[in-house]
DNA sequence: ATTATCATGATAATCATTTTCAATTGGAGA
DNA sequence: TCTCCAATTGAAAATGATTATCATGATAAT
């Protein structure tokens, strides 16, 4: 998946007229080797750590490009702080955000998605995207 | 309704031994007599046109603690900006945001509320809140 | 290799929001 | 009503995240 992830981005590149750099690999790289939902400056921290001299706004740059080539996308979870995912075609997901420890579940749920397109029918809304986002204490944090 | 709503606010002022002033309650009625998710920026003109020597400060301090007393919702549309609506008690909405001309339009959905919590439980997760926003074209706007 | 572009890193600039602080005000008690 | 102190206010500075600027360096097509 890794592979393909990145030629994902390559083609992107090259589609765009844009070019390929060993800081656009370094940063790919140090993304698709992390958890999810990590925040720019966590991934620039990873970054930094396998090359001390990229700049930060490289790596805000580069995540940018991630989310327009469809291989990230960007996520708010309220604290301030932009957040990016890994994306698989054509899948979708909402989340589960504990406030306790921070831990985020992800999950899919048939049921919701069509219950969502059914409201949106009633209004006439054509729906292009939506977040849901359950918010509370985890299973670990309950112990 | 305003009146319930202005009571609320003051007993709760006075519950945390705060002062009743002239701002506030100018803030107060401004907010109350205003459409719901308005930004920050918005009320604060709104009531700079009343007295226009009241302070942006004072205006985000005030949000907050309507959000605190109960009486407002702190909610973001993505836009980077911090938005208030108005809470009734005990009821909950969701939105569906129109990235166009920017309506929002609330709605309520029992049998999906009814999931969120079946995909909490099966998780093991505590549910304290929750957000969905549907985004898209809306019915004015697709016409 | 040459050249036209694009990318990078350092730094300044933005933008929304918060904090600071000196001056003012509210309101409980005398 | 008067006092007094804690709470409040407005102006301005500070903050934190993100973006823009710009001189320098790298990429890739010719
Ligand atoms: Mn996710
Ligand atoms: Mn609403
Ligand atoms: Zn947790
Ligand atoms: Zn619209």
């Amino acid at each position: 998946m890794k592979r393909a992830k990145k030629k994902q981005f390559h083609d992107f590149i090259a589609a765009r007229g844009l070019k390929s750099t060993r800081q656009r690999d370094m940063v790919l790289d140090c993304f698709l080797s992390s958890d999810s939902h990590l925040s720019t400056e966590e991934l620039y921290m990873k970054v930094r750590a396998k090359n001390s001299s990229i700049g930060y706004a490289t790596v805000y740059r580069t995540l940018k490009l991630f989310a327009e080539s469809g291989i990230a996308r960007e996520i708010h979870f309220g604290d301030g702080q932009t957040r990016y995912e890994h994306v698989a075609e054509g899948e979708h997901h909402d989340h589960l955000v504990c406030t306790r420890c921070g831990s985020v579940q992800e999950f899919e749920n048939e049921a919701i998605e069509k219950l969502q397109q059914e409201v949106a029918d009633q209004f006439g809304f054509l729906v292009e995207t939506h977040k849901m986002e359950l918010y509370g204490i985890c299973s670990k944090c309950r112990k």
